[in-house]
DNA sequence: AGACCATGCCTAACGGTGTTAGAGAGTCAA
DNA sequence: TTGACTCTCTAACACCGTTAGGCATGGTCT
């Protein structure tokens, strides 16, 4: 049976978040297609280039989804929600995306609906460009953060979670740690997000 | 000859910037330690005890230079400024320290630092948190992306780069891109950088 | 002194990885 | 029928993190 190149992927992101991106090996995705490993040599010249193509694929749905006739602010903000909802989609999606570098059709995308924003808020070229990139790298850094937080603590079913023994840190040497220790114990990532953005549209006045 | 637990992680880092984190094997290192592979798993339990403290090590300069009684903004600066600088000092640091969720010693140090001053400019223990968490996870992605991109086109020595064919996008679809191509093309990312923190410290108010 | 035991290194090996070489079916055109 | 092209196969290579178990060394206890 013929393997087609798209749904070679669309079963690797599947895989991706059955087995995390550990899991993720030529010989388990070839075994859920019914293939040989090598036969992936085939249609991909390396693992890479898979991975490559699957950073590629998570984010298509991003663009689509944004109003690029709304209001600045509001493009960017959705840009972002959007971008972060998708890497969250799939198990370690953010490290899968920041281990590539993919200049692709959809990266191209979002990239034209972000700085457009920026440039209709009358920021100029220059500034507008450096600010895209800005804003896609706390999307990404945020993200890989949050992802390998809950990759770590997240099996434990415990609500309260509690990484290393955090809860006992010397209120004496860390005063400021301690007396915020309920909100970083909290781990509230959507409203952290939020503020995040908020932060960086009024930054950019 | 005995080997020493923070020199082995010191070789293990000196390593790294020799042969990037792909080449770091415990085979490799254990030879640069003349010594055979299994030896070090009698001093660290895991490979990715090893890399957690490694990246410990690589943040440890950070907050020690931090002159934490200036002003909250210039605190902040600076400490992003150092943080980004220590990820840049070895290759692949970014992604070496992402890649661990250490709550060590230096970590506590740095988010106390940025803690305290955030308080001091008045924000509430709440948003202050969160947006120490969010300048962390911004220097992050940051430095994530910018060693990903000079790992992949830094090696031509060629000053303009010219990842994918970047260069000839279509202007028609994309507009704001190729009005901004000149930005995009000279990946000053110091100056984003820098950018980038003056955006975030002016959102905060 | 002799027995013991933890330390710190070694060799050998296991199961797994990405990847390559090369053979062989199936299809379609000349 | 022949030949080329497409796609998958088996076998294997070099390398990976890691474990098992042995062999010196040196200090401690009886």
């Amino acid at each position: 049976m013929k393997i087609e190149k798209p749904a070679v992927v669309e079963t690797a992101l599947a895989l991706l978040d059955e087995v995390g991106s550990d899991g993720l090996t030529m010989r388990a995705l070839a075994k859920a297609l019914n293939v040989q490993a090598p036969t992936l040599y085939w249609h991909f010249p390396s693992k890479q280039d898979l991975l490559d193509q699957m950073a590629n694929a998570l984010i298509a749905p991003v663009a689509g989804i944004i109003d690029a006739d709304a209001a600045p602010d509001e493009v960017l903000r959705s840009l972002a929600v959007e971008l972060r909802k998708a890497l969250l989609s799939r198990r370690d999606g953010a490290r899968i995306y920041a281990g590539t570098f993919v200049m692709g059709e959809n990266v191209l995308n979002v990239a034209e609906i972000a700085l457009s924003a920026l440039l209709r808020k009358g920021l100029d070229e220059r500034t507008a460009t450096d600010a895209m990139f800005n804003l896609v790298y706390f999307v990404l850094g945020f993200t890989i953060e949050e992802q390998g937080f809950s990759s770590r603590w997240g099996s434990k079913a415990d609500a309260s979670v509690e990484p290393s023994d955090l809860t006992k840190i010397d209120s004496s040497r860390f005063p400021a740690l301690a007396q915020s220790l309920d909100t970083v114990l909290a781990w509230d990532f959507d409203s952290r997000f939020e503020l995040g953005i908020r932060t960086f549209l009024r930054g950019l006045g």
